[in-house]
DNA sequence: TGTACATCAGTGAACGCGCGTTCACTGATGTAC
DNA sequence: TGTACATCAGTGAACGCGCGTTCACTGATGTAC
């Protein structure tokens, strides 16, 4: 049965922030539009009336999920004094919390290696993602002039680190990856930031 | 009908070095059993007679690749000098050719997100990959106190800086990426390597 | 060393299953007058 | 504003397909004497 203009486009939405969350969770592969459908209370005949392929829905999923997961950093960031931030963003892209809930964090660490085998339109998704992610953390980081060579190592690192230590099942290996990267960023950073002044 | 004791073992053991070049290349979940098979001239109903899942290949597969790929640091950084032994090994692995064949490169760099979804056996192997991989640049590194730590920072900045190249479709951004991360952890490096003295 | 038999690596068809996608149908919503 | 009709969001069955896995069969290899 047909419905109101207003409830279509919440389907869609509710449906790209379904996806967000389990392809974060279990893969672009893990998850089927059956289960997705499924999850927004509808059957997944219904899907082709607002995406015209899976593709399509993961080209927005990430997208949408990115938008959340820089959100989420910015908000760790507000209101605190500019030398803090940087390492308010690292405590939380580090911390046991995102480590253990791919299905709410940066998609580029959930997703990262899927993205490379996905279609061309997903990986230009991906490089968008990647390019907003250096961009907040040079913005973050020192104005000296080697800053978004700086936040290019610093996000690779991050997401490395998480990547890692969600691909351990030994809680303390990940621990200490973690606390590694953590040192190792914010360490970086301080001397950059000695640097300048 | 049955072949030598000999011919067997090789059968085996080709099919896992296949498995491991496939998986790299398009990741697990991208490569059926069959396409394995057929790359080392076999078909399918084999497969039963050396293994006793698919998941059985990915652990073997994923050690195998491990083993080559550290291999190829330990190569890499041969006859040089003690300083000189990091930046040898992670000029390797952050190197163009890196990038552009998985299928030849670093394990977890090709399928660290696919481990988070695969069954406990495969991520204990992956867990050994890491420590492995841990062990190889922390001796690399300086004798310094925080050796470890260093080794993982610097093995997720590598790891995430692979990744990362390889998940967008812009050179330009890859190699700033790639660029950002070998001055980000030689610099490291070398601080670290003064401290020392 | 030679012979008879058991073993088993590899073949290729078949299994059930879940996937992405399509489609005829339903009935409430949107549109035209 | 009220009525008649066209549109289309959602349903649920069906499509072809490729997957991992199983199996009866073949015939060379390995073993026992």
């Amino acid at each position: 049965m047909r419905r109101s203009r207003q409830e279509t486009a919440q389907t869609r939405a509710k449906a790209v922030r379904a996806a967000a969350r389990l392809f974060r969770a279990r893969g672009v592969d893990g998850v089927g539009l059956k289960e997705i459908m499924r999850a927004i209370g509808m059957t997944h005949g219904g899907f082709y009336k607002h995406f015209s392929s899976k593709s399509e829905l993961v080209l927005e999923a990430v997208a949408a999920a990115a938008e959340d997961a820089r959100q989420a950093l910015r908000n760790a960031a507000e209101g605190l004094p500019a030398d803090q931030r940087v390492a308010a963003m690292v405590g939380r892209y580090l911390s046991p919390a995102h480590v253990a809930h791919p299905e709410n964090g940066c998609p580029v660490a959930a997703l990262a290696t899927e993205a490379s085998h996905q279609s061309k339109l997903t990986r230009k998704a991906f490089t968008r993602v990647i390019e907003g992610s250096l961009d907040l953390l040079a913005d973050a980081l020192s104005t000296a002039r080697d800053r978004r060579s700086a936040a290019a190592c610093t996000f690779a690192a991050l997401v490395g680190g998480v990547v890692l230590a969600r691909a351990t099942d030994d809680r303390k290996l990940a621990d200490e990856i973690l606390a590694g990267v953590r040192r190792g960023v914010l360490g970086k950073a301080q001397v950059t930031n000695r640097h300048r002044r």
